[in-house]
DNA sequence: TGTTGACCTTAACCTAACCTGAGGTTTTAG
DNA sequence: CTAAAACCTCAGGTTAGGTTAAGGTCAACA
């Protein structure tokens, strides 16, 4: 048995993490990982692009988009291993969005419930209806929907 | 205080649901909503395209795709009003989704918590290393990713 | 009646996150 | 040594969900 390999070909980095080539140049010219060149001029990654790749995907499983994800790695020290403590801070910083997003989504989880009930989608009571919550009174005014049957202070006509 | 207005100008339908008459040109080109033309072929919709696009866009926050929702919508009678009976079909449809969605993201943050912990993205113990839990055993194959330090049972060299 | 604002269509452009193909070089296995 | 597999760059394509612009028509108000 010998010695782990310390440089990886594209292909074997593709393999392992289950990206395509492409996509690893893709990474690369967004500047999420890094490479150096052998003397034909190809890619030959340290082991840590793995775990680099790794992060990315978890990452992005969470929704985050590769531009963040992008500025997250790079406090990473390049080409060499991500400590225990940036990880750390990583995913902590993650977690809370992720946080924040699944906040969201169950909120919007109760209104539906909300309104399953009803099946109104009614202008006076209706949460959903009115998605203006925090977002609104910014935008071009109060939103209105009427719906047909209501009787509403219209501009007449 | 006149009558509602049966029929509205593509301007205020996009006043109204906060869309703007772009966006309602493209939704009518998906088929998401329709409209009727005048002499001079301007478009004059009725007003349970105000309810439509509600509803399009409570289901967007729940990130479900627009073609997706055009399938949904085009349950609903053309030009008629949506009746609770169809809404409370589609809404439950989607808080289904909401909740899978829900979930997933809940247990990759609880994956994530336990990592924070140990910061390790270790190959034999983290659960985020291997996000192929359900998804695997059609892909590539196992994928290993190892970490530099660790001893694996590679191929050699 | 005129002019301005609202509308019309078609086409091109935008961001994200890649994928595909062409044309050419390098590496590797036999 | 040679052929195939792997790699390179660069350009263009793809999907989703729109936005912007160009060039022309329609309508509402004074």
């Amino acid at each position: 048995m010998q010695q782990l390999k310390t440089v990886l070909s594209v292909g074997e980095v593709a393999k392992r993490t289950g990206v395509s080539v492409a996509t690893l140049h893709f990474y690369e010219q967004k500047g999420l990982i890094h490479s150096q060149r052998n003397a034909g001029n190809q890619r030959r990654y340290s082991r840590d692009v793995l775990r680099r790749v790794a992060i990315i995907k978890v990452a992005q499983r969470t929704g985050i988009p590769l531009e963040q994800i992008g500025k997250a790695l790079s406090v990473l020290p390049l080409g060499q291993n991500a400590d225990q403590h940036h990880w750390q801070q990583m995913s902590q910083q993650w977690k809370a969005e992720l946080d924040s997003r699944i906040a969201q989504l169950t909120d919007l989880r109760e209104q539906l419930s909300m309104c399953i009930g009803c099946g109104c989608l009614s202008m006076a009571h209706c949460p959903l209806r009115n998605p203006l919550d925090k977002l609104a009174a910014q935008g071009t005014g109060a939103h209105f929907y009427p719906l047909p049957g209501e009787v509403l202070p219209e501009e007449n006509s």
